[in-house]
DNA sequence: AGCAGGACCTGATGGC
DNA sequence: TGCCATCAGGTCCTGC
């Protein structure tokens, strides 16, 4: 796998915190952390919206409106959303989805035709919600109707708590019926995992994707309990995966894509065993096992 | 209720 | 060269 060079040191005249890849709960995470840098006790100056489709409540009329003159309290993170807890009790609510970025400027950046959103603050600081495939959403709202984001209000347990142990995967794997990559890439069961990370914990546990969750041994899911958790603060550690070559000059890489074991690896040798991994469509998502080391 | 599959989108890629 | 089909995957929706 070609590595990609380490991040030099974060410059704030112009950095790119985005993700080339799916943004999952690593991606999202590092996002957060960096936002969390800079925005807080910001204020919104002024919101540019160039694709209304982003917003999904209230409206892009209600939020160019009502977003300037607001403060952001903090940044916190559930599964793959990411919320913007303003002073006034209302939150901002974005989900990335599939090609979604948030990219922070301090100067005037370039835009193009997928910059669909331009938060602007106080202190000359330019947030661009930029989505090429436009699946990202947005959201403005009371902390107390947040309920109206239906993924969010059915999210399942962080899987980096202690509420995500053994016994609730074990549990929660016996009473389904669909295969374990499956009920893993289920939001409402675990938050924040996407196709990249359960492959790689599947594996990190020896456990083939597509079992029947319900064959699934206590020992098994103890395993993939923390499989899935060390792979998760590594990815974390390592400031997520970044697949694509295109960086620019300021920009900073993840660097997990080096330490994938299976993801995007079909026909190299397994770094276990040598046996060449393989791709299979399961559960409705490509996905990459060795079939020797995982039963 | 749980699960499969289609829809939503665009860009990259490969075959002809 | 262009044209078309296919693939990528997170979540919502429909239908079984």
């Amino acid at each position: 796998m070609m590595s990609k060079p380490a991040p030099t040191g974060r410059k704030w005249k112009e950095f790119d915190i985005g993700c080339e890849e799916m943004p999952e709960l690593p991606e999202v995470e590092t996002i957060r952390r960096d936002l969390e840098q800079v925005l807080p006790g910001r204020t919104f100056t002024d919101v540019k919206i160039n694709y209304n489709g982003s917003i999904k409540e209230p409206s892009a009329y209600a939020i160019k409106k009502g977003l300037p003159g607001r403060r952001v309290d903090f940044i916190d993170r559930r599964g793959k959303y990411l919320l913007f807890y303003l002073h006034d009790s209302t939150v901002l609510v974005i989900h990335l989805r599939m090609t979604g970025r948030l990219l922070l400027f301090r100067e005037i950046p370039a835009l193009d035709k997928h910059s669909h959103v331009i938060f602007n603050f106080d202190n000359h600081a330019r947030l661009i919600f930029h989505d090429i495939r436009k699946f990202g959403t947005i959201y403005w709202l009371p902390e107390k109707r947040l309920d109206i984001v239906k993924g969010l209000s059915a999210l399942g347990p962080e899987p980096l708590t202690e509420e995500f142990n053994t016994n609730y995967l074990y549990k929660t794997a016996k009473k389904r019926r669909g295969q374990i990559k499956g009920m893993l890439l289920n939001q409402s069961i675990v938050a924040g995992l996407g196709n990249i990370y359960c492959d790689e914990a599947l594996f990190l546990a020896g456990i083939r994707p597509d079992r029947n969750s319900d064959s699934v041994s206590a020992e098994e899911c103890a395993r993939l309990c923390r499989a899935i958790k060390e792979v998760l603060k590594k990815a974390i550690e390592k400031r997520g995966t970044t697949r694509s070559d295109y960086r620019d000059a300021l920009g900073n890489y993840g660097l997990f894509q080096n330490y994938l074991q299976v993801y995007g690896r079909t026909g190299k040798p397994c770094l276990a065993c040598g046996s060449m991994l393989v791709r299979e469509k399961i559960a409705g998502r490509s996905s990459h096992f060795c079939p020797q080391c995982q039963k």
